[in-house]
DNA sequence: CTGAAAGCGCTTACAG
DNA sequence: CTGAAAGCGCTTACAG
């Protein structure tokens, strides 16, 4: 069933057809756009989109590009990744785009794509590869979404959350609950992100003045398995440390699982503060307090700016939006006092 | 850049570029070759796969459908979901296919959907729509793929776990270390797939002489708060219960919640068996022990059985595959010995 | 081993 | 308000 089906049984041309299915309404008659109609709905039609964005030169299609360092790594296994994509999914759909997802492993193939496909737009999620990025993105014909990134490229769509600000609010509210003694959990050094969060645990001991001890940054990848290794060092200091700030829920479940197996209770020997606020905060035991980032909004966010720019075909002025953040308290602190 | 351009820079017809990058090597001379891929190269010339698409009437577009039922829920919040998206797109690309992912809220939406791309095959996650899928699956031209389903369709790839054995080995667990009064929890009538788990739990009472009683099964949805219901319900049974199994991880980490909010100690006085055998699993304190059903490998399975019809065009006998079902230990089980 | 022609299903100017 | 023509970039027979 094509056009030309629906065009001979209609008695009117292809064209036409063509004008009511794009609500061209102002060059066809309502009769003819009725009768159209009704032999398109009759028939069941639908237009190939194939060959429409072989004319256009426009798909409709948004790729979603989930970067890898390794080929066994499945990151969609990563909540943060995955709410993050059912969200743009669902906005694209509701305006009319189509969502293909697409792991890379090598800034190159994302060209191979856009091309393939005339994709329209592209969002990135977890870019590992923000570094050659810089390079890539001038050749990329089509608007461009990221996350998390601190690049200030043009003609890039970028959505972080206040990152300082997350790690201040945490460190604030155990300096609050009467810790001084704070732990910081992640190997911040070389990246942007975590070292953005660290400075806010800076900027909290800081206005607190409480002094910043080198010894007390824990150095490890913010996941469980560093997590663990970070409770049981922490542990083993004697109970110096009474609190412990990171810079992911999964890290900070580590943290607490590494005091336990140390001989540390947990939270009465040590208190914990997540950071992303997964469902995962509310299923363990103490339930986990955590900084909320707003995922949600951050996917959405990026879907409208990004749908905005290929509707406007305005490409020019890099898009920076910095989310608030917040904390979400449950059990995993207690008060000092 | 085009199929034509190249052509006119090596100097011969579109054609034989078109049988150079198709791998058609017997129809061209070693030396054209090497020439046209020389420049493909030198060009960045990468195919227009909507315009391939066009005139072959396949896309190597597979879709993967995601129903839902109502409009705000986000399906890849659920790490069973996402998992298998995950694993599915990698296999996908790495045979050369394309990922498109997309949610519906009725049954006819894939067929536009299919007509749309030219889509060459379906993978359905999550099927809420089962019941009129077996009106829909006729009308659809590709092979498609589903999970967990008992339907008996032809021209249906249909994967999923040996759900009475993961209930059974839940069950003879709790059995073997000693337990007897066993609750069962989940809403299974009129859900086949969970009426088959909890035939595997009647089949291990009753191998074992232990009598079933109507009054140990708890009839709430497998979710976070179905289980904390249940969870509460048991402890106001004063010990009666001693364990309880389930049929999804989220739903034992609730009843372990429930429970202690019934004032019991977790696992002392209620073992508990999840389902899923989720990375939560290992967060959770106690640990959860939970039926593994091994997800990676039937997303693959699917994957590779829907590509495989694709490719030999053949597309008639069912396929159903039941994949085995293992108990991974934890701590949330205790022995009465 | 190589090529000219026709066609996939749509849309965009351009004419009327 | 309506339509005939050309073209998007590719592939499939068909000829040579």
């Amino acid at each position: 069933m094509t056009l030309k089906d629906i065009a001979e049984k209609a008695g009117v041309s292809m064209m036409t057809v063509s004008n009511v299915i794009n609500g061209k309404h102002n060059r066809v008659s309502q009769k003819t756009i009725e009768k159209v109609n009704a032999i398109i709905k009759e028939c069941g039609y639908v237009p190939n989109l194939s060959a429409r964005s072989l004319t256009n030169k426009t798909s409709n299609i948004i790729g979603i590009i989930i970067s890898m360092d390794n080929k066994d790594e499945n990151l969609l296994e990563n909540p943060y990744i995955s709410t993050m994509i059912g969200t743009i999914e669902k906005e694209l759909r509701i305006n009319g785009y189509y969502t293909m997802v697409r792991s890379i492993y090598q800034n190159t193939d994302v060209i191979t794509l856009l091309k393939n496909w005339n994709v329209d737009g592209i969002i990135f999620l977890y870019p590992n590869f923000q570094d050659t990025l810089s390079e890539l993105l001038p050749s990329l014909p089509c608007p461009v979404a990221i996350f998390d990134s601190y690049l200030e490229l043009p003609n890039l769509i970028n959505i972080r959350s206040d990152d300082q600000k997350g790690l201040y609010l945490a460190t604030k509210y155990m300096i609050n609950h009467g810790h001084s003694h704070i732990a910081f959990v992640a190997d911040y050094e070389n990246n942007f992100l975590l070292t953005e969060r660290f400075q806010g645990y800076r900027q909290a001991l800081r206005e607190n003045d409480i002094p910043f001890r080198p010894e007390y940054v824990f150095s490890f990848t913010p996941s469980y398995e560093g997590g663990i290794q970070a409770g049981k060092q922490i542990a083993s200091m004697q109970n110096m440390i009474t609190a412990a700030v990171t810079t992911a829920d999964i890290c900070a479940i580590g943290i607490m699982e590494g005091a336990r197996l140390g001989g540390y209770r947990v939270p009465i020997e040590l208190s914990v503060i997540g950071y992303d606020n997964l469902k995962l905060c509310q299923y363990t035991v103490p339930k986990l307090t955590s900084i909320s980032q707003n995922i949600t909004q951050k996917a959405l966010l990026a879907t409208k700016f990004l749908l905005e720019r290929i509707r406007t075909g305005s490409n020019k002025a890099p898009i920076h939006v910095k989310i608030d953040v917040e904390i979400v308290e449950r059990q995993s602190v207690i008060s000092l006092f």
